[in-house]
DNA sequence: GTAAAACTAGACGCCATTGTCTAAACCGTC
DNA sequence: GACGGTTTAGACAATGGCGTCTAGTTTTAC
Protein backbone atom coordinates (compact mmCIF):
# COMPACT_ATOMS: atom_id res chain seq x y z
CA UNK A 1 0.00 0.00 0.00
CA UNK A 2 2.51 2.53 1.11
CA UNK A 3 5.07 1.56 -1.51
CA UNK A 4 2.50 1.65 -4.28
CA UNK A 5 2.02 5.37 -3.71
CA UNK A 6 5.46 6.39 -4.73
CA UNK A 7 6.18 5.11 -8.22
CA UNK A 8 3.05 6.49 -9.82
CA UNK A 9 5.36 9.08 -11.23
CA UNK A 10 8.46 7.29 -12.34
CA UNK A 11 11.34 9.43 -11.13
CA UNK A 12 14.31 7.46 -12.37
CA UNK A 13 16.91 8.77 -10.02
CA UNK A 14 17.24 12.25 -11.40
CA UNK A 15 15.11 14.82 -9.65
CA UNK A 16 12.83 16.46 -12.14
CA UNK A 17 10.18 18.81 -10.92
CA UNK A 18 6.85 19.29 -12.44
CA UNK A 19 5.56 15.91 -13.28
CA UNK A 20 3.11 15.97 -10.40
CA UNK A 21 1.30 19.08 -9.23
CA UNK A 22 1.48 18.04 -5.59
CA UNK A 23 5.19 17.41 -5.77
CA UNK A 24 5.75 20.83 -7.28
CA UNK A 25 3.61 22.49 -4.69
CA UNK A 26 5.48 20.73 -1.91
CA UNK A 27 8.86 21.64 -3.36
CA UNK A 28 7.91 25.29 -3.69
CA UNK A 29 6.48 25.49 -0.21
CA UNK A 30 9.44 23.68 1.29
CA UNK A 31 11.86 25.99 -0.49
CA UNK A 32 9.99 28.96 0.90
CA UNK A 33 9.95 27.70 4.47
CA UNK A 34 13.49 26.31 4.45
CA UNK A 35 14.70 29.59 3.05
CA UNK A 36 13.01 31.67 5.70
CA UNK A 37 13.57 29.43 8.71
CA UNK A 38 16.57 27.27 7.89
CA UNK A 39 16.55 23.52 8.07
CA UNK A 40 16.30 23.08 11.82
CA UNK A 41 13.60 25.64 12.50
CA UNK A 42 11.45 24.71 9.53
CA UNK A 43 8.55 22.50 10.48
CA UNK A 44 6.91 19.94 8.25
CA UNK A 45 3.53 21.17 9.42
CA UNK A 46 4.24 24.67 8.20
CA UNK A 47 5.45 23.36 4.87
CA UNK A 48 2.28 21.32 4.56
CA UNK A 49 0.18 24.34 5.37
CA UNK A 50 1.95 26.53 2.82
CA UNK A 51 1.68 23.80 0.20
CA UNK A 52 -2.02 23.30 1.01
CA UNK A 53 -1.31 19.63 1.46
CA UNK A 54 -1.61 17.24 4.34
CA UNK A 55 1.47 16.27 6.24
CA UNK A 56 1.07 12.64 5.29
CA UNK A 57 1.29 13.54 1.62
CA UNK A 58 4.71 15.02 2.20
CA UNK A 59 5.85 11.85 3.88
CA UNK A 60 4.43 9.85 0.98
CA UNK A 61 6.63 11.70 -1.47
CA UNK A 62 9.71 12.22 0.69
CA UNK A 63 10.72 9.69 3.26
CA UNK A 64 11.82 12.20 5.86
CA UNK A 65 12.59 15.85 6.42
CA UNK A 66 16.16 15.52 5.23
CA UNK A 67 15.07 13.82 1.99
CA UNK A 68 12.76 16.72 1.30
CA UNK A 69 15.48 19.20 2.05
CA UNK A 70 17.91 17.53 -0.34
CA UNK A 71 15.25 17.46 -3.05
CA UNK A 72 14.57 21.16 -2.56
CA UNK A 73 18.22 22.08 -2.78
CA UNK A 74 18.74 19.99 -5.90
CA UNK A 75 15.69 21.53 -7.50
CA UNK A 76 16.83 25.06 -6.83
CA UNK A 77 20.34 24.19 -7.95
CA UNK A 78 19.09 22.84 -11.24
CA UNK A 79 17.02 25.95 -11.87
CA UNK A 80 19.89 28.23 -10.93
CA UNK A 81 22.36 26.38 -13.13
CA UNK A 82 20.01 26.46 -16.09
CA UNK A 83 19.49 30.18 -15.59
CA UNK A 84 23.20 30.80 -15.33
CA UNK A 85 23.80 28.90 -18.55
CA UNK A 86 21.12 30.93 -20.25
CA UNK A 87 22.57 34.22 -19.04
CA UNK A 88 26.10 33.24 -20.04
CA UNK A 89 24.88 32.64 -23.58
CA UNK A 90 24.03 36.34 -23.84
CA UNK A 91 27.60 37.51 -23.28
CA UNK A 92 28.51 39.98 -26.01
CA UNK A 93 30.62 38.36 -28.69
CA UNK A 94 31.80 41.40 -30.58
CA UNK A 95 33.74 44.51 -29.70
CA UNK A 96 30.97 46.75 -30.95
CA UNK A 97 28.96 48.38 -28.21
CA UNK A 98 31.25 46.75 -25.71
CA UNK A 99 30.30 48.97 -22.81
CA UNK A 100 26.60 48.62 -23.41
CA UNK A 101 26.89 44.91 -24.10
CA UNK A 102 28.84 44.22 -20.96
CA UNK A 103 26.53 46.43 -18.94
CA UNK A 104 23.45 44.61 -20.12
CA UNK A 105 25.17 41.33 -19.39
CA UNK A 106 26.06 42.46 -15.88
CA UNK A 107 22.48 43.50 -15.29
CA UNK A 108 21.21 40.09 -16.33
CA UNK A 109 23.83 38.35 -14.26
CA UNK A 110 22.87 40.24 -11.14
CA UNK A 111 19.16 40.19 -11.75
CA UNK A 112 18.73 36.55 -12.70
CA UNK A 113 21.60 34.73 -11.03
CA UNK A 114 22.98 36.57 -8.04
CA UNK A 115 20.41 38.93 -6.55
CA UNK A 116 17.43 36.78 -7.41
CA UNK A 117 15.60 34.50 -5.06
CA UNK A 118 17.39 31.28 -5.96
CA UNK A 119 20.79 32.87 -5.77
CA UNK A 120 20.21 34.32 -2.34
CA UNK A 121 18.68 31.04 -1.22
CA UNK A 122 21.67 28.98 -2.29
CA UNK A 123 24.24 31.31 -0.77
CA UNK A 124 22.27 31.34 2.43
CA UNK A 125 22.00 27.58 2.56
CA UNK A 126 25.59 26.89 1.68
CA UNK A 127 26.55 29.00 4.65
CA UNK A 128 24.12 27.50 7.12
CA UNK A 129 24.02 23.87 6.05
CA UNK A 130 27.21 23.62 4.04
CA UNK A 131 29.12 21.91 6.81
CA UNK A 132 26.38 19.38 7.38
CA UNK A 133 25.99 18.46 3.71
CA UNK A 134 29.35 19.07 2.06
CA UNK A 135 28.71 16.83 -0.95
CA UNK A 136 25.30 18.39 -1.57
CA UNK A 137 26.59 21.86 -2.32
CA UNK A 138 29.86 20.77 -3.87
CA UNK A 139 28.13 20.01 -7.15
CA UNK A 140 26.54 23.43 -7.11
CA UNK A 141 29.86 25.09 -6.48
CA UNK A 142 31.36 23.32 -9.47
CA UNK A 143 28.47 23.89 -11.84
CA UNK A 144 27.39 27.28 -10.49
CA UNK A 145 30.06 29.67 -9.26
CA UNK A 146 32.84 27.49 -10.62
CA UNK A 147 31.39 27.31 -14.09
CA UNK A 148 30.62 31.03 -14.02
CA UNK A 149 34.25 32.04 -13.64
CA UNK A 150 35.65 29.48 -16.08
CA UNK A 151 33.04 30.31 -18.71
CA UNK A 152 33.45 34.02 -18.19
CA UNK A 153 37.19 33.60 -18.39
CA UNK A 154 36.83 31.95 -21.79
CA UNK A 155 34.42 34.61 -23.00
CA UNK A 156 36.78 37.37 -21.94
CA UNK A 157 39.58 35.55 -23.71
CA UNK A 158 37.54 35.63 -26.88
CA UNK A 159 37.10 39.37 -26.57
CA UNK A 160 40.77 39.82 -25.82
CA UNK A 161 41.65 37.76 -28.85
CA UNK A 162 39.68 40.16 -31.01
CA UNK A 163 41.70 43.06 -29.55
CA UNK A 164 38.73 44.50 -27.68
CA UNK A 165 40.32 43.95 -24.27
CA UNK A 166 43.85 43.78 -22.91
CA UNK A 167 43.88 41.12 -20.22
CA UNK A 168 46.86 39.31 -18.80
CA UNK A 169 45.09 36.84 -16.49
CA UNK A 170 41.64 35.83 -17.68
CA UNK A 171 40.63 33.98 -14.52
CA UNK A 172 41.45 36.96 -12.37
CA UNK A 173 39.64 39.28 -14.76
CA UNK A 174 36.58 37.05 -14.71
CA UNK A 175 36.41 37.03 -10.93
CA UNK A 176 36.94 40.77 -10.88
CA UNK A 177 34.18 41.34 -13.37
CA UNK A 178 31.73 39.46 -11.16
CA UNK A 179 33.02 41.20 -8.05
CA UNK A 180 32.70 44.63 -9.64
CA UNK A 181 29.23 43.84 -10.89
CA UNK A 182 28.21 43.07 -7.32
CA UNK A 183 30.14 45.82 -5.65
CA UNK A 184 27.24 48.23 -5.28
CA UNK A 185 24.64 45.58 -4.49
CA UNK A 186 26.19 43.03 -2.20
CA UNK A 187 25.37 44.86 0.99
CA UNK A 188 21.77 45.28 -0.02
CA UNK A 189 21.39 41.64 -0.95
CA UNK A 190 23.23 40.53 2.16
CA UNK A 191 20.69 42.40 4.23
CA UNK A 192 17.77 40.91 2.39
CA UNK A 193 16.92 43.72 0.01
CA UNK A 194 16.21 43.38 -3.67
CA UNK A 195 17.65 46.01 -6.00
CA UNK A 196 15.37 47.95 -8.30
CA UNK A 197 15.92 48.10 -12.03
CA UNK A 198 17.56 51.50 -11.75
CA UNK A 199 19.91 50.26 -9.08
CA UNK A 200 20.78 47.23 -11.19
CA UNK A 201 21.47 49.45 -14.16
CA UNK A 202 23.58 51.92 -12.25
CA UNK A 203 25.58 49.21 -10.50
CA UNK A 204 26.30 47.47 -13.79
CA UNK A 205 27.35 50.70 -15.44
CA UNK A 206 29.71 51.60 -12.61
CA UNK A 207 31.19 48.13 -12.73
CA UNK A 208 31.71 48.04 -16.48
CA UNK A 209 33.17 51.54 -16.62
CA UNK A 210 35.81 50.58 -14.07
CA UNK A 211 36.38 47.21 -15.71
CA UNK A 212 36.98 48.85 -19.08
CA UNK A 213 39.21 51.52 -17.58
CA UNK A 214 41.34 48.68 -16.24
CA UNK A 215 41.10 46.24 -19.12
CA UNK A 216 39.87 48.20 -22.12
CA UNK A 217 42.30 48.09 -24.98
CA UNK A 218 43.57 51.67 -25.44
CA UNK A 219 43.95 51.15 -29.20
CA UNK A 220 40.31 50.14 -29.55
CA UNK A 221 38.75 52.94 -27.55
CA UNK A 222 40.79 55.98 -28.44
CA UNK A 223 37.77 58.18 -28.98
CA UNK A 224 35.65 56.73 -26.19
CA UNK A 225 32.70 54.42 -26.54
CA UNK A 226 29.73 56.71 -26.90
CA UNK A 227 30.85 58.99 -29.72
CA UNK A 228 31.89 55.95 -31.74
CA UNK A 229 28.48 54.45 -31.19
CA UNK A 230 26.75 57.68 -32.12
CA UNK A 231 28.79 57.91 -35.30
CA UNK A 232 27.84 54.40 -36.28
CA UNK A 233 24.16 54.89 -35.57
CA UNK A 234 23.98 58.33 -37.08
CA UNK B 1 18.58 34.43 45.71
CA UNK B 2 18.30 34.25 41.97
CA UNK B 3 18.49 37.98 41.47
CA UNK B 4 21.45 38.32 43.77
CA UNK B 5 23.54 36.24 41.43
CA UNK B 6 23.45 38.66 38.58
CA UNK B 7 24.76 42.01 39.72
CA UNK B 8 27.99 40.73 41.27
CA UNK B 9 29.55 42.16 38.15
CA UNK B 10 27.90 45.44 37.53
CA UNK B 11 27.19 45.54 33.83
CA UNK B 12 25.56 48.91 33.41
CA UNK B 13 23.65 48.29 30.25
CA UNK B 14 26.53 48.12 27.82
CA UNK B 15 27.79 44.66 27.14
CA UNK B 16 31.43 44.40 28.01
CA UNK B 17 33.08 41.04 27.94
CA UNK B 18 35.84 39.91 30.13
CA UNK B 19 34.94 41.04 33.57
CA UNK B 20 33.99 37.53 34.61
CA UNK B 21 35.77 34.43 33.43
CA UNK B 22 32.59 32.37 33.31
CA UNK B 23 30.79 34.99 31.28
CA UNK B 24 33.62 35.05 28.78
CA UNK B 25 33.71 31.30 28.57
CA UNK B 26 29.97 31.19 27.98
CA UNK B 27 30.11 33.88 25.33
CA UNK B 28 32.90 32.12 23.47
CA UNK B 29 31.21 28.75 23.62
CA UNK B 30 27.89 30.19 22.58
CA UNK B 31 29.48 31.99 19.66
CA UNK B 32 31.06 28.73 18.57
CA UNK B 33 27.86 26.71 18.81
CA UNK B 34 25.58 29.39 17.36
CA UNK B 35 28.00 29.84 14.50
CA UNK B 36 28.11 26.15 13.67
CA UNK B 37 24.47 25.26 14.28
CA UNK B 38 22.52 28.46 13.90
CA UNK B 39 20.15 29.79 16.52
CA UNK B 40 17.42 27.19 16.27
CA UNK B 41 19.59 24.10 16.18
CA UNK B 42 21.97 25.26 18.86
CA UNK B 43 21.20 23.71 22.22
CA UNK B 44 21.89 25.28 25.57
CA UNK B 45 23.20 21.96 26.80
CA UNK B 46 25.85 21.85 24.09
CA UNK B 47 26.87 25.42 24.84
CA UNK B 48 27.16 24.53 28.51
CA UNK B 49 29.28 21.50 27.67
CA UNK B 50 31.59 23.49 25.41
CA UNK B 51 31.90 26.22 28.02
CA UNK B 52 32.57 23.63 30.74
CA UNK B 53 29.79 25.18 32.74
CA UNK B 54 26.49 23.94 34.07
CA UNK B 55 23.34 24.85 32.26
CA UNK B 56 22.01 26.70 35.27
CA UNK B 57 24.99 29.02 35.21
CA UNK B 58 24.07 30.09 31.72
CA UNK B 59 20.55 30.86 32.86
CA UNK B 60 21.94 32.80 35.79
CA UNK B 61 23.82 35.10 33.45
CA UNK B 62 21.36 35.24 30.56
CA UNK B 63 17.66 35.04 31.14
CA UNK B 64 16.92 32.89 28.12
CA UNK B 65 18.38 31.55 24.91
CA UNK B 66 17.54 34.66 22.95
CA UNK B 67 19.19 36.92 25.53
CA UNK B 68 22.35 34.89 25.22
CA UNK B 69 22.18 35.05 21.46
CA UNK B 70 21.83 38.81 21.44
CA UNK B 71 24.75 39.14 23.85
CA UNK B 72 26.90 36.95 21.63
CA UNK B 73 26.09 38.95 18.54
CA UNK B 74 26.77 42.26 20.26
CA UNK B 75 30.03 40.96 21.59
CA UNK B 76 31.21 39.80 18.18
CA UNK B 77 29.99 43.03 16.62
CA UNK B 78 31.98 45.12 19.08
CA UNK B 79 35.12 43.12 18.42
CA UNK B 80 34.64 43.31 14.67
CA UNK B 81 33.99 47.05 14.72
CA UNK B 82 37.05 47.71 16.85
CA UNK B 83 39.15 45.60 14.49
CA UNK B 84 37.77 47.43 11.46
CA UNK B 85 38.60 50.77 13.00
CA UNK B 86 42.09 49.58 13.74
CA UNK B 87 42.62 48.34 10.20
CA UNK B 88 41.21 51.51 8.67
CA UNK B 89 43.79 53.53 10.60
CA UNK B 90 46.53 51.79 8.63
CA UNK B 91 45.34 53.07 5.26
CA UNK B 92 48.27 54.58 3.39
CA UNK B 93 48.25 58.35 3.60
CA UNK B 94 50.85 59.21 1.03
CA UNK B 95 51.28 58.55 -2.67
CA UNK B 96 54.65 56.91 -2.12
CA UNK B 97 54.59 53.16 -2.41
CA UNK B 98 50.94 53.40 -3.30
CA UNK B 99 50.69 49.93 -4.78
CA UNK B 100 52.45 48.28 -1.88
CA UNK B 101 50.62 50.37 0.67
CA UNK B 102 47.22 49.59 -0.77
CA UNK B 103 48.12 45.92 -1.14
CA UNK B 104 49.15 45.63 2.48
CA UNK B 105 45.97 47.39 3.48
CA UNK B 106 43.88 45.02 1.39
CA UNK B 107 45.61 42.06 2.99
CA UNK B 108 44.84 43.35 6.46
CA UNK B 109 41.27 44.13 5.49
CA UNK B 110 40.67 40.63 4.22
CA UNK B 111 42.62 38.87 6.90
CA UNK B 112 41.29 40.68 9.95
CA UNK B 113 37.86 41.93 8.95
CA UNK B 114 36.32 39.93 6.14
CA UNK B 115 37.79 36.44 5.94
CA UNK B 116 38.36 36.09 9.65
CA UNK B 117 36.17 34.20 12.04
CA UNK B 118 34.12 37.15 13.26
CA UNK B 119 33.49 38.45 9.77
CA UNK B 120 32.24 35.13 8.49
CA UNK B 121 30.17 34.68 11.62
CA UNK B 122 28.43 38.02 11.24
CA UNK B 123 27.70 37.59 7.54
CA UNK B 124 26.36 34.13 8.25
CA UNK B 125 24.14 35.34 11.06
CA UNK B 126 22.81 38.35 9.25
CA UNK B 127 21.63 36.03 6.51
CA UNK B 128 20.07 33.42 8.75
CA UNK B 129 18.67 35.51 11.58
CA UNK B 130 18.55 38.93 9.97
CA UNK B 131 14.85 38.80 9.30
CA UNK B 132 14.09 37.73 12.85
CA UNK B 133 16.22 40.44 14.48
CA UNK B 134 16.30 43.36 12.09
CA UNK B 135 17.30 45.95 14.71
CA UNK B 136 20.07 43.76 16.06
CA UNK B 137 22.11 43.72 12.89
CA UNK B 138 21.17 47.18 11.73
CA UNK B 139 23.68 48.73 14.10
CA UNK B 140 26.35 46.45 12.77
CA UNK B 141 25.52 47.36 9.21
CA UNK B 142 25.88 51.03 10.02
CA UNK B 143 29.05 50.76 12.04
CA UNK B 144 30.59 47.86 10.15
CA UNK B 145 30.06 47.67 6.39
CA UNK B 146 28.52 51.13 6.29
CA UNK B 147 31.40 52.76 8.09
CA UNK B 148 33.88 50.82 5.99
CA UNK B 149 32.68 52.33 2.75
CA UNK B 150 32.25 55.88 4.03
CA UNK B 151 35.64 55.85 5.74
CA UNK B 152 37.30 54.30 2.74
CA UNK B 153 35.61 56.82 0.53
CA UNK B 154 37.11 59.65 2.59
CA UNK B 155 40.53 58.04 2.58
CA UNK B 156 40.45 57.64 -1.18
CA UNK B 157 39.38 61.26 -1.48
CA UNK B 158 42.46 62.27 0.47
CA UNK B 159 44.66 60.33 -1.93
CA UNK B 160 42.86 61.82 -4.90
CA UNK B 161 43.34 65.27 -3.46
CA UNK B 162 47.08 64.68 -3.42
CA UNK B 163 46.94 63.75 -7.12
CA UNK B 164 47.79 60.11 -6.46
CA UNK B 165 44.46 58.86 -7.80
CA UNK B 166 41.93 60.05 -10.35
CA UNK B 167 38.50 59.20 -8.99
CA UNK B 168 35.18 60.66 -10.01
CA UNK B 169 32.89 58.94 -7.51
CA UNK B 170 34.57 58.13 -4.21
CA UNK B 171 31.75 56.01 -2.83
CA UNK B 172 31.69 53.82 -5.90
CA UNK B 173 35.47 53.54 -5.85
CA UNK B 174 35.42 52.55 -2.19
CA UNK B 175 32.90 49.78 -2.79
CA UNK B 176 34.84 48.63 -5.80
CA UNK B 177 38.06 48.50 -3.83
CA UNK B 178 36.47 46.23 -1.27
CA UNK B 179 34.84 44.13 -3.96
CA UNK B 180 38.09 43.73 -5.87
CA UNK B 181 39.96 42.86 -2.70
CA UNK B 182 37.49 40.04 -2.14
CA UNK B 183 37.16 38.93 -5.71
CA UNK B 184 39.57 36.01 -5.51
CA UNK B 185 38.56 34.94 -2.01
CA UNK B 186 34.82 35.23 -1.71
CA UNK B 187 34.07 31.79 -3.07
CA UNK B 188 36.53 30.19 -0.71
CA UNK B 189 35.16 32.01 2.30
CA UNK B 190 31.59 31.34 1.22
CA UNK B 191 32.37 27.65 1.27
CA UNK B 192 33.98 27.77 4.66
CA UNK B 193 37.63 27.87 3.69
CA UNK B 194 40.25 30.20 5.12
CA UNK B 195 42.80 31.67 2.73
CA UNK B 196 46.49 31.20 3.36
CA UNK B 197 48.91 34.09 3.60
CA UNK B 198 50.05 33.55 0.04
CA UNK B 199 46.48 33.56 -1.21
CA UNK B 200 45.75 36.73 0.73
CA UNK B 201 48.80 38.38 -0.72
CA UNK B 202 48.07 37.34 -4.28
CA UNK B 203 44.42 38.35 -4.07
CA UNK B 204 45.32 41.75 -2.71
CA UNK B 205 47.94 42.31 -5.38
CA UNK B 206 45.54 41.36 -8.17
CA UNK B 207 42.94 43.69 -6.72
CA UNK B 208 45.22 46.67 -6.28
CA UNK B 209 46.76 46.27 -9.73
CA UNK B 210 43.35 46.42 -11.32
CA UNK B 211 42.22 49.22 -9.04
CA UNK B 212 45.24 51.31 -9.95
CA UNK B 213 44.86 50.55 -13.63
CA UNK B 214 41.35 51.97 -13.35
CA UNK B 215 41.96 54.81 -10.93
CA UNK B 216 45.70 55.44 -10.90
CA UNK B 217 46.53 58.97 -11.94
CA UNK B 218 48.36 58.72 -15.26
CA UNK B 219 50.43 61.78 -14.47
CA UNK B 220 51.72 60.23 -11.26
CA UNK B 221 52.59 56.81 -12.62
CA UNK B 222 53.98 57.56 -16.07
CA UNK B 223 56.95 55.27 -15.53
CA UNK B 224 55.08 52.64 -13.56
CA UNK B 225 55.19 52.14 -9.80
CA UNK B 226 58.12 49.82 -9.30
CA UNK B 227 60.85 51.67 -11.17
CA UNK B 228 59.92 54.87 -9.36
CA UNK B 229 60.17 53.07 -6.06
CA UNK B 230 63.48 51.49 -7.03
CA UNK B 231 64.86 54.88 -8.01
CA UNK B 232 63.88 56.36 -4.69
CA UNK B 233 65.33 53.51 -2.70
CA UNK B 234 68.47 53.21 -4.83
C1' DG C 1 36.56 30.02 59.97
C1' DT C 2 32.34 31.45 58.56
C1' DA C 3 28.89 33.25 55.75
C1' DA C 4 27.37 34.77 51.43
C1' DA C 5 27.67 34.23 46.74
C1' DA C 6 28.32 31.36 42.79
C1' DC C 7 28.37 27.02 40.68
C1' DT C 8 27.02 22.04 39.76
C1' DA C 9 24.24 18.02 38.83
C1' DG C 10 20.16 16.26 38.12
C1' DA C 11 15.23 15.89 38.06
C1' DC C 12 11.05 17.89 36.43
C1' DG C 13 7.02 19.82 33.61
C1' DC C 14 6.03 21.67 29.40
C1' DC C 15 5.85 22.15 24.70
C1' DA C 16 6.92 21.58 19.76
C1' DT C 17 8.17 18.43 16.32
C1' DT C 18 8.98 14.19 13.91
C1' DG C 19 7.38 10.22 11.81
C1' DT C 20 3.69 6.46 11.98
C1' DC C 21 -0.84 4.79 11.75
C1' DT C 22 -5.81 4.55 10.70
C1' DA C 23 -10.22 5.45 8.88
C1' DA C 24 -12.51 8.10 5.79
C1' DA C 25 -12.87 10.78 1.56
C1' DC C 26 -11.56 11.86 -3.10
C1' DC C 27 -10.65 11.09 -8.10
C1' DG C 28 -9.75 9.18 -12.51
C1' DT C 29 -10.39 5.06 -15.40
C1' DC C 30 -12.42 1.18 -17.07
C1' DG D 1 -20.68 2.51 -10.50
C1' DA D 2 -16.78 -0.20 -8.94
C1' DC D 3 -12.04 -0.05 -7.97
C1' DG D 4 -7.15 1.12 -7.30
C1' DG D 5 -4.44 4.75 -6.26
C1' DT D 6 -4.04 9.05 -3.79
C1' DT D 7 -5.09 12.45 -0.35
C1' DT D 8 -6.82 14.06 4.14
C1' DA D 9 -7.49 14.86 9.06
C1' DG D 10 -6.46 13.55 13.26
C1' DA D 11 -4.66 10.63 16.87
C1' DC D 12 -0.48 8.69 18.63
C1' DA D 13 4.15 7.60 20.80
C1' DA D 14 8.76 9.07 21.00
C1' DT D 15 12.11 12.46 21.14
C1' DG D 16 14.48 16.41 22.51
C1' DG D 17 15.00 20.96 23.94
C1' DC D 18 13.77 24.91 27.06
C1' DG D 19 13.39 26.87 31.32
C1' DT D 20 12.59 25.98 36.46
C1' DC D 21 13.63 24.10 40.74
C1' DT D 22 16.17 21.91 44.49
C1' DA D 23 19.82 20.18 47.10
C1' DG D 24 24.45 19.98 47.60
C1' DT D 25 29.28 21.71 46.62
C1' DT D 26 32.81 25.04 45.66
C1' DT D 27 34.64 29.55 45.72
C1' DT D 28 35.18 34.16 47.49
C1' DA D 29 35.26 37.82 50.93
C1' DC D 30 35.79 39.35 55.38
Amino acid sequence: MKDSMIPAVRMAGHTQRGQCAKRMSILDAAADVFCRQGFAAASIDEIAAVACVSRQTIYNHYREKETLFVAVVEDVMNRANAMLFSVLSTFPDSADDLEDGLTAFAVRLNKNCICNHDGKFLRKLVQTEGERYPHLFESWRQQGPGKLTTALSALLARLAHSQALAIDDFDVAARQFVALANADLQMMTLFGGTPSNEELEKAARNAVRTFLKAYGNPKAEKAGGEPQLAAILG
